[in-house]
DNA sequence: GCCGTTTTCGGCCCGACTGTTTTCAGTCG
């Protein structure tokens, strides 16, 4: 699948564009095909090939004769032209805070500079404060933003910062004059990365809000601040942004701030078309404003049912709103268990006992203990006779604690042939049978697919866990073809998992809206290690929530004996 | 470049902050 090689493409195109002064809607245009194609779950092949492509809002014509000439040739035309008129190095300085395409068009005219070096060196030499609009604090905020680029982390996983977040957001509660504080943007919506935390603080005095806020403990430097919003960046170079507005605009507010952008420009345009005006202090007609004080009165106000914070990425659910055929989508409460939790019987930290008592502290009413198996030596895998005595602890756990059931399960290794690591007569005895890849990473396509397609075609097996491999930011997905094994597990009645540790977040919400597409059913485990862990059960309900998932598609919802009766029918 | 029960041409979301400007351009989200 050759999505995210285009994607790339159509962003650089975008890019260089950008820095040639193109027509700006034109950028905007490649940018939405780029995040557009990147975003696609199927091939986009397919799509070309059978003419659909153009279907999708924001890709016409022009796009689609470039993505067959791509197919075709392995390059368009354009992009190379594009690529060949200006300098390699250019575009990079694209991604250094405040600096933005027309300073770096203006410093390649004017300074021939074709590079970060280029840029350094011009800095260095003095010759970049005789050009236009450049003056002394210019050069020094573009000085600040080499620093800051070069020193970045990049995006951060939302299990990481969210306990941070909060504690700003806490912090800031404490204020005087602040009725209430918000998390917005892409941690609002559970984006799996982060790229900076956005707070929102509802207050008439906004000037002691950013004063409190810019002096917070912990802030290392202070990027902005005017009137009502402010920019600091905290330890580990994560950048905090703050918006103040008063509380009559909340509603408006919390929307504009959450995001996405794309679904923000897909809402303003619909207000347009009803002659409404949409920004961060509500919806007016003309000067009045007719909504802002909640969302609801907002979208309601527009024609729109309320749109969940995890759906607005726009992708389909302004259209979805408008022909009232929004999902129901599952909620934390209806979750009844965690479906992978892993024991000190194998490289986990906590008791089974421990295990159990943490999980019915989360509200569960069973907790399956799917430990690794005996080829994962590296983790302690169980073998046979230790899997047998585990099987005793759990039924003695079981008798001791009640209000919670212990389900007997394994995380059954797929070995690099495809067997399994456990014989079937023993799988057929465990309750909750998760079979994952835990070698072979860089096996072509067809052999990875093959392995996980056999597993699932073994009666035993009743979910595949973590689906693609992938671990944020430092490992990418195996060449698995994911269609293939959504179609294989909705034939076979195998459940895909939603691994809701924070640095898998595997299958991702794109792939598990395509895989119920196609019939297949989801499953959520935290894959704790430790008890600490449990609560990430709330990063996999708010990607099932981004996968546009209900309650029927997913195993957690089902009470015990529903459950167990499901997994025995397979 | 995309798009159209107001348009196949002429639009395309909107505002805050900063710095270099005497009224605005660039950047960002």
């Amino acid at each position: 699948m050759k999505n995210r090689e285009i994607a790339t493409i159509f962003e650089s195109l975008a890019d260089i564009l950008e820095i040639k002064g193109e027509n700006a809607f034109r950028v905007n245009a490649y940018h939405r095909v780029s995040r557009i194609i990147g975003d696609l779950p199927t091939d986009v092949a397919d799509l070309v090939e059978s003419g659909e492509i153009t279907e999708i809002a924001g890709i016409g014509a022009g796009t689609a004769g470039q993505l067959a000439e791509y197919l075709e040739t392995g390059r368009i035309t354009r992009y190379e032209e594009a690529k060949k008129s200006i300098p390699k190095g250019l575009i990079e300085l694209l991604s250094v805070p405040g600096l933005g395409p027309k300073t770096i068009g203006l410093v390649w005219n004017d300074l021939n500079v074709k590079s970060l070096a280029g840029l350094k060196r011009a800095l260095r030499g003095g010759k970049i404060l005789d050009l236009p609009g450049m003056g002394k604090k210019k050069v020094e905020n573009i000085q600040k933003g080499i620093s800051a680029y070069e020193s970045r982390s990049g995006r951060l996983t939302l299990g990481a910062i969210l306990p941070t977040a909060e504690e700003i957001v806490e912090y800031l509660k404490e204020t005087t004059g602040v009725s209430d504080v918000s998390l917005a943007g892409s941690t609002r919506r559970y984006r799996e990365t982060i790229g900076d935390i956005d707070v929102l603080a509802f207050s008439r005095k906004p000037a002691a809000v950013i004063e409190a806020f810019t002096g917070m403990p912990g802030v290392k430097e202070v990027l902005a601040a005017g009137t009502t919003k402010a920019s600091v960046r905290v330890s580990g170079a994560m950048q905090v942004d703050l918006r103040v507005v008063p509380p009559d605009s909340a509603g408006a507010a919390l929307m504009y701030f959450t995001g996405s952008k794309d679904h923000n420009v897909r809402l303003r345009g619909l207000a347009q078309e009803k002659g409404l005006k949409l920004n961060e202090y509500g919806l007016f007609k003309g000067d009045r404003r007719v909504a802002g004080k909640t969302e609801e009165a907002v979208f309601r106000r527009l024609g729109l049912p309320f749109i969940p914070p995890e759906l607005r990425e726009d992708r389909g659910e302004v259209e979805a709103a408008l022909e009232g055929e929004l999902p129901d989508l599952v909620e934390r409460e209806d979750i009844r268990g965690d479906l992978h939790v892993h024991s000190n019987w194998s490289d986990g930290y906590a008791t089974i006992e421990e295990v159990a008592r943490a999980a019915k502290a989360q509200g569960h009413q069973y907790v399956s203990i799917n430990d690794h198996t005996r080829s994962l030596g590296i983790a302690h895998g169980l073998s046979i006779e230790r899997i047998e005595k585990q099987l005793k602890e759990i039924a003695k756990v079981n008798k001791k604690i009640k209000g919670i059931t212990v389900l007997s399960g394994t995380e059954v290794d797929i070995l690099s042939d495809g067997r399994l690591d456990f014989p079937d007569k023993l799988l057929a005895r465990l309750d909750v049978v998760v079979a994952s890849v835990h070698s072979g990473f860089a096996q072509s396509s067809d052999r990875i697919t093959g392995r996980i397609v056999s597993a699932m075609e073994n009666p035993h097996v009743d979910i595949i866990g973590h689906p693609t491999g992938r671990l944020l930011g430092t490992r990418e997905p195996y060449a698995v073809d994911l269609e293939r094994v959504m179609e294989v597990a909705a034939e076979t009645g195998t459940a895909l998992e939603i691994n809701a540790y924070y640095e898998r977040l595997d299958l991702n919400g794109v792939n598990v809206r395509r895989a119920v597409e196609l019939g297949a059913t989801i499953a959520i485990g935290t894959d704790s290690h430790h008890i600490d862990q449990l609560w990430m059960m709330d990063l996999g309900v708010h990607t099932a929530r981004r996968g546009w998932l209900t309650k029927k598609s997913l195993l957690n919802t089902l009470t015990k004996s529903a459950l167990l009766k499901r997994l025995g029918r397979k």
